[in-house]
DNA sequence: AATATATTTTAGGCTTATCTAAAAATAAAT
DNA sequence: ATTTATTTTTAGATAAGCCTAAAATATATT
C-alpha cells in the first residue's frame, strides 16, 4: 500500500517539532538540545519540554530528562513526510504559479500540514515527480527515500577550484534575492579566484562576471565540487 | 485602516463560522439562529454563543441576544473570500489533479484556510479564471462578486419540462456517486416524463435514458429551466 | 573537588475552542 | 394569559499549546 499511511493524525504542532528535530539531527547518534528546538521553532525551551513529553508518549521520539531527543523510525517517517510535502508544494508554487523562489517559504509551511494522501501523490505526478525543490534541496519520493547530493560549503573551497551551485542553506527572502541580483542561480557554476584572510570574504566568477561576496554569503551556498 | 483590515487574521474557526452563517443566511432580514449554525458545523450551541460573542466585538457579525446573527458587511467579504477559495481549490483538485467531485469537498475545507492572497490570485489563473466549481456553484471574483444563476429545484418542474443540470445542493460522496451511476452530470438536459403523486418520486429522461428518481434526489439537484 | 554558569525541567497561569448541566428568555399550546 | 416546551445563554470544566519564574540538573572553570 501507500508507503506514508497513519491512521493517527497529527497536530500541527507537532508536525513542526518533528520537523524541527528532524532539521536538527545531523549527527543521528547525538541528542537534539531542548534549547536549540526552541530555537528552531522560536518558541520558549519550557513549551518545547511539554511538546516533548507528548512525542515520547506517542513513541514519535525518545528521550531521557536533561540529555536531548532523537527520533524514533516512525517519527523520521513523519518528519520526512512532511518536508516531502514542503518542498512538493515548493515545487508547484514555483513552476505552477510562478512564484520566486523567495516567496514560497511561508505558504509551504502551511500547505505542508493539509492532510490527503491522494492529494500529495497526484501533485507529484503533475509536477512530473521532481526530485529537488527550487533551493535544491531533495525531495523524499514516496516510500521516504531522499538521495542526498554530495554537496559543500562555497566558503570551504580553494582557491581555483570550481563547482557548480547546488543549493542554499538560509532560504530567507533576504538572502534569495541577493542572489538574484548577482545572477547567482541553482546550477550556475561558480569558480573561487581569491580567498581574502582577513574577513573571510571571496572573489568568485559566476555567470561571466567577478564579484567578491562576503564569509556569510558563502557558508549559505552549497556547492558540487567538479 | 484598510491595509490593516486585509492584514487581519483569523482563526480556521472563526472562518468556518463565518461561512456557516453566510451559508445560513437565506433572507438577509432574519437573523440566523444559534441552533442553526451548531447543527451546520456539528458543535453545541454553547459553543456557538461563544464564538459569536467573539465575533460580534470583531464587528464580523451583527448580534442581539437570543435574536440571531447577521453578518456585517465585512463579515460577509470574509465569507465571500473562504468560499472562493473553496471552490477554486475543488476546481483545481478536479481540473489539476483528476479528483473526482465527490472526493474533493474534505480536502478543500482544508485548503480554504491557507493564507496568502497571492496564491489564491495565481490558483485562479492557472485554472482560467473559472465561474463555477465542479458542483456547479458559482464562484466569487477577486472583487467578492459572484453571479448567481437563475436555478430551480428538479423537483419544482412540473410534466414534460425540461432544463439543463446545472448544480447539486448535497455535496455528499454518496449522492454524488449516485449521480455518476446514473450518468447524471452537470450540463445534461433533463425532462421531466412523469410524476408520481403518491411518493413525489419522477421519472425522467437524461442521456437517453429514462429512470425513476425519488423524491430525496429531486430536490437536491439544481435545473435552468429551458 | 567545589563552585559558578548554563541548560532543562517543573509549577502554575493564560488563551482558544470545545464540552455538560443548569438557568434564563422566547415561542407555542392550552 | 398561564403553562409548557423549546431555544439560547451562562457557569464551570477540559485539553492543547503556549508563557514566566523558580527549581533541578548538567557542564565548565578554577
Amino acid at each position: 500500500m501507500f508507503a506514508f499511511y497513519f491512521n493517527e493524525m497529527f497536530s500541527q504542532s507537532e508536525e513542526n517539532y518533528l520537523k524541527a528535530i528532524y532539521h536538527l539531527s545531523e549527527d543521528p547518534k547525538k541528542g537534539v538540545s531542548t534549547n536549540a528546538i526552541a530555537e528552531q521553532l522560536d518558541t520558549k525551551a519550557s513549551s518545547v519540554t511539554d511538546m516533548i513529553k507528548k512525542l515520547s508518549d506517542k513513541k514519535l521520539i525518545s528521550y531521557k530528562k536533561y540529555h536531548g531527543v532523537t527520533l524514533t523510525e516512525k517519527g523520521v517517517k513523519i518528519a520526512v513526510n512532511i518536508i516531502r510535502k514542503h518542498r512538493l508544494w515548493e515545487v508547484f508554487l514555483v513552476e505552477k504559479l510562478n512564484f520566486s523562489w523567495d516567496e514560497v517559504h511561508d505558504v509551504a509551511e502551511q500547505l505542508e500540514h493539509i492532510k490527503s494522501q491522494k492529494l500529495i501523490d497526484k501533485l507529484d505526478e503533475l509536477l512530473g515527480f521532481p526530485t529537488h525543490d527550487p533551493h535544491g534541496d531533495p525531495i523524499p519520493d514516496a516510500k521516504g527515500n531522499l538521495k542526498t547530493i554530495e554537496k559543500c560549503l562555497l566558503s570551504s573551497l580553494s582557491k581555483n577550484e570550481s563547482g557548480i551551485c547546488v543549493g542554499v542553506n538560509d532560504t530567507s527572502s533576504d538572502f534569495l534575492q541577493f542572489l538574484d541580483k548577482k545572477n547567482i542561480k541553482i546550477g550556475e557554476i561558480i569558480t573561487v579566484k581569491d580567498k581574502e584572510d582577513f574577513d573571510d570574504s571571496l572573489l568568485i566568477s559566476v555567470d561571466n562576471q567577478q564579484l567578491s561576496i562576503s564569509k556569510k554569503i558563502a557558508t549559505n551556498l552549497y556547492i558540487k565540487k567538479i
